[in-house]
DNA sequence: TCTGGGGTCCTAGGACCC
DNA sequence: TCTGGGGTCCTAGGACCC
């Protein structure tokens, strides 16, 4: 048996958890510069506020109902998440985290009443974090998925529901919709429509050939699965990323090429810094920046840029460089560049690269020494204390109207509780 | 005025090899 | 009429996830 154990409205929940007075009001948390509800409790939910819905298109409904709106906090989210994780590991020794708010749990040899066991899950993960988590536990990782999302249905399952009966299995498939299985995205949804296909126990009764056929190899795994028979790996080992990706937005355009590289540079130290916390080497990054797509009328152009590092690097020198360059190289006067960011790629274990015979040694050894260097101040005096001039003042432009305390992860921020 | 950010996997087709 | 046959590797693009 798999469980699923899936945060509630994750990103709203942790902003509750430090704000008790909202729970049962509608709370919406935003994206990058403000721009977007990229998460909803269920009563801002119920007030028709759409995932991904613009802020400037939802302000007389977030005005009407009072909507508390917060700003994304990510070191918040991450710190909670790690939170809830800690409380999984004491219901099995192997858990797969999926998502910031997600994690599998592998079952196997665990011998218990598993209705029950989901349901203490998801109240042992309330009790010690103040997140809702929803707790599915079912023979394969999808269904899985789908028991956890009949938590949220349906609150009498008090946040655990165990599904294994073939013919419960079926009945709830029956009424499961397809374009809300895992593995059904929004492609592929119409062209079921066409072959009568709605809901998720209709894919299950198409033919294998045909599933094959039309939705190839991960299609084919969703049907299987759906089906009861395990075919998605579980992996609780946590592997390097294999690219890294740090793009933002910016608020106001910008135009001119020594503002565009000021921000790309501290794109590339954020990457680098990534990169580095993996112990891997880089062999090429691309930079690339675009127009604001959504204005009409105005001239648009989408740049992109590879640089290689044909030795593999992770120096800090070595990408601010490359991505200097490469704004410099693709920067055209006349454009309002509304977006911009940097991707790393052939990432390679550190570890698994030896020393290229063309690399003169003792520049090798300065540089790594730099770097080292940097990473040592910055770790104890904050990130950006010690960087390159092009980075300006080392912060990536964002507005963050609604921004909440990190109240976990900064010493000032921490609540203080007065007894009366 | 205002529209997110960061990932993974799979596949088809081209380039290249003998 | 008639164009060998069988591989590998790489890449771009698509689809999916949160």
């Amino acid at each position: 048996m798999y469980a699923l154990a899936d945060c509630n409205n994750f990103f709203a929940s942790c902003e509750r958890v430090f704000r008790p007075e909202l729970n049962g009001k509608p709370v919406i948390v935003l994206s990058n510069n403000d721009g977007c509800a990229v998460a909803r409790s269920n009563e801002a939910k119920a007030l028709g506020i759409k995932m991904g819905a613009p802020l400037f298109q939802i302000k007389d409904i977030v005005k009407k109902h009072d909507v508390a709106v917060f700003s994304g906090n990510f070191a918040l989210y991450g710190d909670m998440s790690r939170r809830v994780q800690e409380v999984l590991r004491r219901y099995s020794p192997s858990v797969e985290q999926y998502s910031i708010d997600e994690a599998f749990m592998d079952l196997n040899g665990i011998e218990t009443d598993f209705d029950a066991y989901a349901k203490k899950i998801s109240a042992d993960c309330y009790r010690s974090t103040g997140i809702p988590v929803s707790v599915g536990i079912a023979p394969t990782k999808t269904l899985a998925k789908i028991a956890s999302k009949l938590c949220k249905q349906y609150p009498k399952l008090k946040g655990g529901c165990y599904m294994w009966r073939p013919q419960d299995i079926e009945k709830v498939l029956r009424r499961f919709p397809v374009a809300d299985v895992w593995g059904i995205g929004r492609r592929t949804v119409p062209k079921l429509a066409t072959m009568g296909v709605k809901t998720a126990w209709d894919y299950t009764q198409l033919p294998e050939a045909a599933v094959r056929k039309l939705f190839a190899l991960p299609g084919f795994r969703t049907w299987k699965e759906l089906r009861g028979e395990p075919c998605i790996e579980f992996d609780d080992i946590l592997e390097d990323r294999q690219s890294i990706c740090v793009s933002r937005s910016f608020t106001k355009e910008i135009t001119s090429a020594d503002a565009l590289c000021e921000q790309i540079a501290n794109f590339a130290e954020t990457a680098v810094h990534k990169l580095r916390q993996q112990h891997s080497l880089c062999l090429e990054m691309a930079v690339f920046a675009f127009t604001n797509r959504f204005k009409e009328g105005s001239p648009q152009t989408h740049a992109s840029v590879l640089a290689a590092f044909p030795d593999g690097t992770d120096d800090h020198m070595a990408f601010v460089t490359a991505a200097v360059n490469a704004t410099r190289e693709m920067f055209q006067d006349g454009y309002g560049y509304k977006k911009a960011g940097v991707v790393i790629t052939k990432l390679i274990s550190k570890a698994h690269m030896s020393g290229s015979v063309f690399v003169d040694t003792k520049e090798e050894e300065r540089s790594r020494k730099l770097s080292s260097a940097m990473d040592a101040v910055n770790s104890v005096y904050g990130d950006g204390t010690l960087r390159f001039g092009i980075q300006g003042d080392g912060v990536i432009w964002s507005s963050r109207e609604y921004q909440s305390p990190h109240y976990t992860t900064k010493w000032e921020d921490i609540p203080t509780v007065s007894v009366k």
